[in-house]
RNA sequence: GGGGUCGUAGCUCAAUUGGGAGAGCGCCGCGUUCGCAAUGCGGAGGUUGAGGGUUCGAUCCCCUUCGACUCCA
């Protein structure tokens, strides 16, 4: 028996793993994960002629129907279904996969237990078509007892038992090979549909599986574990023969062409072959686990109730699934695959916030462990490692703003549902329900389930995945109201939807016309032939929302046209057709299909008439458009020169009075950046450049150097090409894509995919401002900015502010900001001084009124009338006075105008005889038309008859001696 | 585009039904020390984001606005 089985026989199945310690006694003689890796690949590539393929990204970012690579065949997909011919009959890798969020989450389990992880490295080797059951089984057989040494009397195998419904004969087969190979019947187990039949979808390539399980067992009784679901006894490899094809009628039909998919797990096989009971004490996790026991300074105990250790598993875990997802592309986002990566991000981040004390981002100093330790077997962690940290980092400290009153919020939550100093006890995971948790004893169900609403708001306010939120309820043994949450998320949505714009869309049957509508980049003015018309149903909405009812809406579409349609960010144009019959005005173009369609009403005449010819007359306010539009080009280059090249477009809006940019950018854009944004492209108008579209085949023209796009968007093949300044001052009678781009000037020059309406040279746009910048979603920031005549405009009025500033402070405007500085310095100076004056004035006041003070019994009652002055200044000689005095009352009065002030304080052994300065103010307020109030021992109040004070005055002193003469 | 939360000293945050704007860290000065660390004492630092309203009185309630965060569309 090998050196680390011996180990793993005589460690308890629940042993306490302690990492540091593992290290100590690392066997030389055991494979390192690394290595395992690498021996897999090996047996299959080198010994048995299989092609390497290296992992697919674990994001498919060109399958929205898939959140996460998920399984090894996943990029061999197309070759079982048949769609493509596989360019290797065989192949071997391991896939990185992860399982989190949609159907196969195991997110909820990671930390709970030593084997599931939301990423996981899937080892596979695959026949297309060439070899079968056979090989493949003898072939694992051998890796696992051969070449890893395996113990034969811990491996179980499991094969189909058949289905008579389905009419699926058993794996016979299979269980022969098995047994030619040596496994003997007792190690050979049937299994059914659900274990041993595997399918795609409901049609399709299927086929038997045979899975090979590995028994941990201290005496070997496993055999009856088998697919239990326990951590003994653990499925380790899964060998599936795709040998069927599912008809549309249920029934089966043997596939021409048979094909192998296997899949092991690799940090379970590692776990097996470095004889350890967690795959968390493997060295797949043990640098990471040592990594962040170095970063929170704790140790690991591999307790799999506490809580700390739970959260040193949940991270490590976690740390690799954000790692690897980020480097392939994956970026934390509210939708999505980006909502699941940022959950993750902020429930590992959670764990170190609560358990460790992390006060600041922490995950994304552990990046490099992972870095350092895969890096050699996925390439792209190298290449990414700082993108992924600064990523990391940035969501880190964004989460930091919101998690502490978040958590605070759901501690006032949940003090609510139960009274404070009870606690239950963590749900725990399968196996450990006899143990003791950490927490503390339970309380009576039923008053403990957190509130919809509390969940909705930690989710909307805080940035609480409500996964998030269900974990921390979990540890507490609290319970959620999901009706209620759902219920308002869903009256969230809808109340968002409402607030969108409501777009008149008319519903139309049959098939429209095609609309020309090439012309939009020619002349304002041109001809063509009505071929439809539209009749809107006598009202609309219109743009404030509200029912339209009013003259009728049509939409016009002719034969060609020149009006720009909607699209690209880019408004419809408006304008005029005209025909004999009458003049239309155009509200909106938009685009339906090939049609063009020009809605607006007829304001002469009658509508124009199937047949007429027309003259159309495109708003000249589309120079303005034009003018915003190439200046968006321009600002998009511009910010990413000056922002650095994260700088995506997220969407625009070019009207005729602004151009609306949004892009992303995590943090404000500084007045600097704003300025030298503002000056790039005020250059670029300045230096007359030249404006070029053409269209190009679109993967020729996604090769141009430093071409831009809308991520995600679609675009036409060919694609046009829009360029601002190939070269300034030449401009290219017929230009051809990339070969006027002056090699090295790339950086200089804007090249956008685009339908748009441009000018043809920049100068015409003027002048380029920005006047607003905001926040419109994390990471995304919006630019508006003007040109032309608005930016002139613009301009001018800033200039009259700062002349009427310049003209008030007799200075020059760069003097302003010195000049208002030193007059709010002033200000404050003269505020302090008028303070003491003020303060020393009343101290005479108040000395008189101390000595002429009236004494009843051993207190001192002041009473008296003062000068006005500062609040606070009062309050400072009442103070005093009170002080000076001993046992004392003191009521002061003054009168400010139009109005009474009253101030009354109270010393704290006179406030026991009863007196309390609230009560005593709250009495004679009244009698100055005003109300008060306070504490015991300082209270105030107003009023707004002055005249009448010296009776308020005389009623505190009645009220105060009647009271101690008792 | 719509909803929610937040904005207080240089930084991090307090302020119980509306009734003296505070703490910790940092900064300055003085003391203890051969010196440093540590520490004791004292001090400066605020238009409570801005504007308006209600009130005798607003950090607190209402409206507008700016900014940050967050969810949804």
């Amino acid at each position: 028996m090998p050196i680390h089985q011996v180990i793993a026989s005589v460690r308890p199945a629940h042993a306490v793993g302690v990492a540091a310690k593992q290290l100590a006694m690392w066997d030389q003689s055991m494979p390192t994960a690394n290595e395992i890796r690498q021996q897999f690949i090996d047996f299959f590539c080198k010994k048995h002629g299989h092609t390497f393929v290296p992992s697919s990204s674990v994001v498919p970012l060109d399958d929205p129907t898939l959140l996460f690579t998920n399984a090894g065949m996943n990029q061999f997909k197309p070759y079982f279904l048949g769609t493509e011919k596989p360019p290797y009959p065989r192949a071997a890798n391991t896939q990185k996969c992860i399982r989190a969020g949609g159907k196969h989450n195991d997110l909820d389990d990671v930390g709970k237990d030593t084997y599931h992880h939301t990423f996981f490295e899937m080892l596979g080797n695959w026949s297309f078509g060439d070899y079968f059951k056979k090989e493949a089984i003898a072939w694992a057989w051998e890796l696992l007892t051969d070449v890893w040494k395996l113990d034969k009397t811990r491996l179980h195998v499991t094969v189909f038992e058949g289905d008579l419904d389905a009419k699926i004969p058993r794996d016979d087969e299979a269980a022969g090979y098995w047994r030619a190979v040596g496994v003997p019947d007792t190690h050979i187990h049937l299994g059914n549909k659900k274990d041993n039949f595997w399918e795609m979808g409901d049609t399709g390539p299927c086929g038997p599986c045979t899975e090979i399980h590995y028994d941990n067992t201290p005496d070997l009784t496993g055999a009856k574990l088998v697919n239990k679901g326990t951590p003994d006894v653990i499925e380790i490899w899964n060998l599936v023969f795709i040998q069927f094809n599912r008809n549309a009628d249920k029934s089966l039909t043997p596939l021409p062409a048979k094909h192998v998919d296997t899949g092991m797990g690799f940090e379970r096989v590692t776990k097996v072959l470095q004889g350890k009971t967690s795959n968390y004490d493997t060295d797949v996790f043990t640098p990471i686990i040592d990594a962040i026991a170095q970063k929170v300074g704790r140790t690991y105990g591999g307790s799999l109730i506490a809580l700390d250790d739970i959260a040193f598993r949940v991270i490590a875990d976690h740390l690799r699934m954000l790692t690897f997802s980020i480097a392939d592309g994956g970026l934390p986002d509210n939708k999505g695959r980006g909502a699941v990566i940022r959950s993750v991000l902020r429930r590992a981040f959670r764990f170190g916030f609560q358990r460790f004390g992390q006060r600041s981002p922490f995950i994304c100093y552990l990046v490099p462990t992972i870095v350092n330790h895969m890096g050699a077997a996925f390439p792209e962690l190298k290449a990414n490692a700082m993108r992924v940290q600064e990523i990391i980092k940035g969501e880190e400290t964004d989460f930091l703003r919101t998690i502490e009153r978040g958590l605070k919020y759901y501690e006032q939550e949940e003090s609510r549902i139960r009274p404070k100093d009870v606690t239950v006890p963590m749900r725990l995971p399968y196996g450990s329900s006899s143990q003791k948790s950490e927490v503390g004893s339970p309380i009576d169900a039923g008053t403990n389930t957190l509130s919809g609403d509390a969940v909705f708001r930690l989710h909307t306010t805080f940035g609480f995945p409500p996964d998030l939120t269900q974990q921390i309820a979990d540890e507490r043994g609290i319970d959620i109201d999901w009706d209620t949450y759902k219920r308002l998320m869903k009256q969230h949505e809808e109340t968002s939807r409402i607030g969108e714009k409501k777009h008149v869309v008319t519903a139309l049957q049959g098939e429209l016309p095609t609309t020309d509508d090439s012309h939009k980049f020619d002349s304002l003015t041109t001809n063509a032939t009505v071929v439809a018309s539209i009749e809107a149903q006598g009202k609309g909405v219109g743009p404030d929302g509200n029912l339209v009812t009013g003259p009728k809406q049509y939409g016009l579409i002719l034969d060609r046209t020149n009006f720009y349609a909607e699209q690209g960010g880019q408004v419809g144009d408006s304008g005029y057709i005209r025909t004999a019959s009458g003049t239309f005005e155009v509200e909106k173009t938009m685009r339906l299909g090939h049609a063009i369609i020009h809605g607006g009403k007829v304001i002469e005449g009658k509508l124009p008439q199937y047949g007429e010819t027309a003259t159309l007359e495109v708003n000249p306010a589309r120079i303005n458009i034009m003018r915003n539009h190439t200046a968006t080009h321009l600002m998009n280059w511009a910010l990413r020169e000056v922002l650095g090249d994260h700088v995506e477009q997220k969407g625009s809006l070019v009207d005729a009075e602004k151009t609306r940019f949004d892009f992303t950018h995590d943090k404000p854009m500084t007045h600097d950046e704003i300025a030298e944004v503002e000056r790039l492209v005020n250059d670029k108008i300045l230096a007359d450049l030249p404006v070029t579209a053409d269209n190009q085949p679109l993967a020729q023209a996604k090769g141009i150097p430093g071409v831009r796009a809308v991520f995600g968007e679609r675009y036409p093949d060919p694609v046009r090409v829009v360029i601002i300044g190939g070269s300034p001052g030449v401009r290219y009678s017929e230009p051809r894509g990339s070969e006027y781009l002056t090699p090295g000037l790339e950086k200089n020059t804007s090249v956008e995919f685009c339908g748009g309406t441009h000018l043809d040279r920049t100068s015409q746009a003027c002048l380029f401002k920005i006047i607003g910048q905001e926040g419109v979603a994390k990471g995304v920031r919006r630019i508006t900015a003007v040109t032309g005549p608005k930016a002139v405009e613009y301009d001018r009025q800033l200039g009259s502010v700062v002349g009427e500033l310049t003209e008030r402070f007799k200075c020059r405007p760069e003097e302003l900001p010195t000049r208002i500085e030193s007059l709010q310095e002033e200000i404050k100076k003269l505020q302090q001084q008028l303070k003491k004056g003020a303060a020393s004035d009343l101290a005479g006041t108040f000395d008189k009124l101390l000595a002429s003070a009236a004494k009843v019994g051993d207190v001192s009652v002041i009473v008296g009338e003062i000068p006005g002055g500062p609040d606070d200044a009062i309050r400072t000689q009442v103070d005093r006075v009170k002080q000076k005095a001993g046992s004392s009352v003191v009521v002061v009065g003054w009168v400010d105008g139009e109005k009474v002030g009253l101030l009354a304080a109270v010393s704290d052994d006179v406030i026991k005889r009863g007196i309390k300065a609230g009560d005593l103010i709250k009495q004679i307020a009244p009698i100055v038309g005003g109300g008060g109030g306070g504490r015991p021992n300082m209270a105030q109040a107003g009023g707004k008859d002055p005249a009448k004070l010296g009776d308020a005055l005389t009623q505190a002193r009645k009220t105060v001696g009647d009271h101690l003469a008792k």
